[in-house]
DNA sequence: TTGTAGGCGTTATCAG
DNA sequence: CTGATAACGCCTACAA
């Protein structure tokens, strides 16, 4: 009965409270979300814990999530439809809402997976049909604007650099860029796109691929930032001068791309903002018990031009 | 009395399980805590989320307590006492165990916090004292092995980049610093130490400043790699061509670490194992009842050597 | 304003 | 081995 129902009187509460911080008394969450049917807390499934993008992610989350007063259930490792569907039973009962990232799953299978869940909020999924809140990031427009702002620059033989197969994102965003090439009319080999994986590692990989081709690239899109880094390795191994021999341009703009050398070019994504959107719109939905409709927001992308293309051309702004 | 308890024929178990999972039975976990007084969760309480240390203790805690069928509630921005006080009473029987990773809290404040908690494990926290299982890492030892190989590259003035103020590591790595300095019977030019933050735009900050000491230092030792990082970044903008010019190392070795240009020499630390030490040394308390000795364990760290300084001198394995 | 009964969904215990 | 029942700690509602 410590809730602040019920018509008390000011000093009894006060003493009764004065009491219960001293015994140290707090109410069992259990019990209480018993009856209540209310756990205050939300469940957040990720793909994976890699990289400065997921902990940004969780990040916004945290912060939206505390100040409305819920807990944060984390889980990782969920990019296969098994694991995403243990995931979801084990956190049955145990949170009052989802907010699922799992930009590996096509529409159907996340569909299947996520039919008995109520409120739940979808962050760059393939599901954008109605029945699920969702929040996406405006990949193809910040992938085609990145795009055009390197034909802008001079650049025709611009090599792609894959995001992981059947993400999401990375299908999105290799759409701008084709897109772009296609509405350039500039004629697109197919042999400079190259398969990666969102990790550092892999764009390294990718990058010494791109490096081999005769001719070279001049430039290299890599559909995110971690492979961008890996990328920039490559180049600076291979004594490839960035940008003034070939031109490296990532996708995310996490915090360390303006860190890098030299500083690099990327699509800003606003990953925390993704966050507290997302926290926000299921802690909306978790207030208003009544159905609402349910909506997709995107988020919208911007060119951030660095040194890592050689040129601040006014081309941003297009 | 889905549990496994009780002599049960096969072939009704099976029946049964098919019918609860056709009926998408799952029993609720509120009123099976409620009995039981477990809730099959994990604490983990943090003083940030950013960068990509936290994102990996994250991970390591994540697939040691997915493996051994726990959850994981984590909470942020706890590097106040008053912040962590909250998290705790917030967290107070939502959670078999915690993990806390409170740097920044001196130790008699840390005790007093978890004054009441049943289950803690430590990790990189002040309170070493008996009472609390604790994880740490040697950062004394780390920071005195990377100081020791820039003397023998035959480095007098080194400027230091400290972290955090009243963080421990930031603390023990300060002193590695020194030690191995006073060893060497090297001078200390206090002003070659100048403050940091752990951020990368606070690593570029100090090196700024380490540019503008006459004579300038030959090396700069960043207290972690993301202010290394920064500091990359200022010395690039300068003009200042690392290591030829100026040598510079950082201590954790995260992920990116070998992707910078060039790459970066540090103290190598095990970041995930740090996470999955500490789940299994708090599962491993939760299953034995009875009250174990705690007991403070140290991960060692060793030296990482890339470009970043110049030389992979033999030192490395003194 | 204060007190008391009933029930939330599960597990554990104890007769049958 | 099976089946009924108490108990976990809290909230709600209704009676005093």
């Amino acid at each position: 009965m410590l809730n602040a129902s019920g018509p008390v009187s000011d000093a009894t509460r006060r003493r009764i409270e004065r009491i219960a911080t001293r015994l140290r008394y707090s109410p069992n969450s259990a019990a209480r979300s018993l009856i209540t049917r209310r756990t205050h807390t939300i469940g957040v499934l990720l793909p994976d814990l890699y990289g400065e993008f997921f902990s940004e992610v969780i990040r916004g989350i945290d912060v939206v999530a505390q100040r409305n007063g819920y807990h944060m259930l984390v889980s990782s490792s969920h990019s296969e439809q098994q694991a995403l569907e243990a995931a979801l039973g084990a956190m049955r009962g145990r949170v009052d809402g989802l907010i699922v990232m799992s930009p590996d799953l096509d529409q159907r299978r996340l569909r299947s997976s996520l039919a008995a869940c109520s409120a739940v909020v979808l962050l760059n999924c393939a599901a954008n049909a109605p029945g699920f809140d969702a929040i996406k990031i405006d990949n193809v427009g910040g992938a085609s604007a990145m795009t055009r702002h390197l034909l802008e620059l001079g650049h025709r033989r611009i090599g792609f650099i894959r995001g992981a197969a059947g993400n999401v994102d990375a299908e999105e965003r290799r759409r701008g860029f084709r897109s772009a090439l296609r509405r350039a009319r500039v004629e697109h080999d197919a042999t400079l796109e190259v398969p990666g994986d969102f990790t550092e590692s892999g764009g390294y990989r990718a990058a010494t691929q791109l490096l081999a081709r005769s001719p070279r690239p001049t430039a290299i899109f890599a559909a995110n930032d971690s492979m961008a880094i890996g990328a920039l390795s490559a180049l600076r191994e291979a004594g490839v001068a960035v940008p003034a021999e070939m031109v490296v341009v990532g996708f995310d703009d996490i915090p360390i791309a303006r860190y890098t050398s030299p500083p690099l070019t990327s699509v800003r994504v606003p990953i925390i903002e993704l966050g507290e959107r997302a926290t926000e719109r299921l802690v909306q939905a978790l207030a208003s018990d009544r159905r609402r409709k349910r909506s997709c927001e995107t988020l919208e992308t911007a060119l951030v031009v660095r040194q890592s293309c050689g040129g601040s051309a006014a081309a941003g702004t297009h």
